[in-house]
DNA sequence: TCGATTTGACCTTC
DNA sequence: GAAGGTCAAATCGA
């Protein structure tokens, strides 16, 4: 077993702990308190990220190892996904109850039901010229292709900074054939320049955030629901898009937050912001989970226990 | 003048 | 050979 392999059983293990821990601070209210329970429910997504990390980082080695021993290049696969699974297996048993559903548990699931990892964005809404709405980063185009069987063509982006600090991500952004106000945002790989999107273009209020976010997401929420089923299934198997995504639902605080209103716009589809805050964009689950059911049972049961 | 975009040619993969 | 991805010269605009 490779050291970083004991180090997941490690923090899995840890992760269980805490999460007997949150099961018994719920089913006993009186002996905890709300802070004693957001703490723990902190180091549990911590242990899930330090696991994905480091699962992530495992199956590089594995990949490459078997790389090496072409000549039994099948049976390390068949290992390395046997020993995913085995961990999926494991958090399906140890974590149904509270975390069944939650982010984490199905992007692990859908990172090891798939092997290439991508991530696609549907981005619904124009710029000033009718162009994508601006992610924050830095992007030059390179190239413009006409797609088989599509109606319009494929822009190809990468970093602006890809010669000066050797960023190699690259994005491919095609308007749908279906929808002129939706586009196809595939990023095939992450910034690497450590240039944060900019926040400084619209620097607005947070609650004017918050209430526009509601907004463009009501707005946008007719336009969804009008394209194809298909065209909405979106891959989000990526880190950093996990990471994204709870940064926008997975700490909203109940008590300061329209919980209902965002109930009814997750039942199908999520929007986010970018940082820019320029851009609408819906990261829809890809299945019939609810990647965000678990939140709301997580935040509340909790909320409903011994958070108010 | 310089940086960004356009677009035809070329390369790679299947 | 077809389709997608990238290159690079030409062009544009601030």
């Amino acid at each position: 077993m490779l050291m970083e392999e004991k180090l997941v059983v490690k923090e899995l293990e840890q992760g269980k702990e805490l999460t007997n821990q949150l099961t018994n601070s719920l089913n006993n209210p009186s002996s905890s308190s709300k802070d004693s329970n957001e703490v723990l429910i902190s180091e549990i997504i911590h242990c899930f990220e330090n696991t994905i990390a480091m699962m992530m980082s495992l199956d590089k080695k594995t990949l490459k190892r078997s790389h090496e021993r072409s000549d039994q290049s099948n049976k390390k696969r068949y290992e390395r996904d046997y020993s995913s699974l085995c961990v999926y297996e494991f958090f399906k048993f140890e974590f149904h109850d509270i975390l069944s559903n939650s982010v984490d548990f199905l992007i692990i699931r859908r990172m090891l039901e798939k092997n290439k990892m991508e991530k696609v964005k549907i981005c619904v809404g124009t710029g000033p010229e009718g162009t994508p709405l601006d992610d924050g980063y830095c992007w030059r185009k390179y190239g413009q292709k006409d797609i088989h069987g599509s109606k319009n063509p494929r822009g190809y982006y990468r970093c602006t900074h890809r010669f000066t600090r050797g960023c190699l991500a690259v994005k491919q952004v095609q308007k749908s054939d279906i929808n002129p106000l939706c586009y196809e945002v595939k990023y095939l790989e992450s910034h690497t320049c450590d240039i944060t999107p900019s926040t400084t273009k619209h620097s607005v209020s947070v609650p004017q955030e918050e209430e526009r976010k509601l907004h463009d997401a009501k707005q946008s929420e007719d336009t969804i629901k009008h394209m194809k089923h298909e065209e909405l299934m979106l891959s989000i198997e990526d880190l950093d898009y996990k990471k994204e995504i709870f940064r926008t639902f997975s700490f909203s605080n109940p008590e300061t937050d329209d919980f209902l209103e965002w109930k009814d716009l997750m039942e199908n589809f999520s929007p986010t912001t970018s940082e820019s805050g320029t851009t609408n964009e819906f990261h829809v689950s890809p299945t019939d989970d609810s990647c965000f059911s678990s939140l709301e049972n997580i935040l509340g049961s909790a909320h409903d226990l011994s958070w108010m």
